[in-house]
DNA sequence: CAGATATTTCGATCATATTGGAAATATGGA
DNA sequence: TCCATATTTCCAATATGATCGAAATATCTG
């Protein structure tokens, strides 16, 4: 990961609407959320929706594909992997016993994956 | 961690300038390094700097300590766990399947930590 | 083909962020 | 006290981003 796709995605995601519509895909998973959909359920105009989905489209954050009428958005979890994995490498460089607090943090994504 | 919370230090940190400033901040660990010191490793105008610091500041993801004149900024690993914490969660819930590509990051944690 | 639904694009306005120069504040030393 | 160093604050110019209404594009159905 790259510098600058890092900070894409952070910039993507320092954005109330934006962050809201990225967690609503992460909970959704593979399957995704048609945008009609994710603008009623977050109850955004879907201009601004679709303007916000462009922004975390091209910070590779989230996919697209059609189907029909509606176009269905997913995460990327392959580049949430790579933001966090960017962050985490970044802390652990140097200063290991910076980390002590992470311990929780991994022990819960233990729990959970 | 609130969602207000992560917007404001996913968005201090999606900046060139301040993600920068951030990681410098994090590898060099709970010792620290002054405002000055900063400005002249990343070649930034002081004031840029300053301005940029009460950012990251303000998102709580560093603190600062005056030492004599200088002024010692250092990251809050804390609120760093916590936002990767927000963001781990945010995809464990709901979609277990989806932490695959975690499982080595969490695994480099590991490691390290 | 005509109409309905889904989404995007356009265009304008408004707000916010960034930048850099210059001055102000705070600390330490002679 | 006076001066040098360190950092911040102030200010104005510029750039970037957000928002919203309206129109355009694409797809399906009858």
């Amino acid at each position: 990961m790259e510098s600058k796709s890092a900070v894409n995605m952070l910039s993507a995601l320092g954005h109330d609407g934006r962050l809201a519509i990225f967690r609503l895909l992460v909970k959704a998973g593979p399957v995704g959320i048609a945008a009609g959909d994710i603008a009623r359920t977050l109850d955004v105009l879907p201009n601004s929706l679709s303007a916000n989905l462009n922004v975390l489209s091209h910070a590779a954050l989230v996919t697209s594909r059609r189907e029909g009428r509606s176009i269905i958005y997913s995460a990327d979890y392959g580049a949430m992997s790579g933001l966090l994995g960017f962050l985490m490498e970044d802390c652990c460089n140097g200063a290991p016993e910076v980390c002590a607090p992470l311990g929780a943090i991994v022990a819960k994504a233990g729990a959970c994956c």
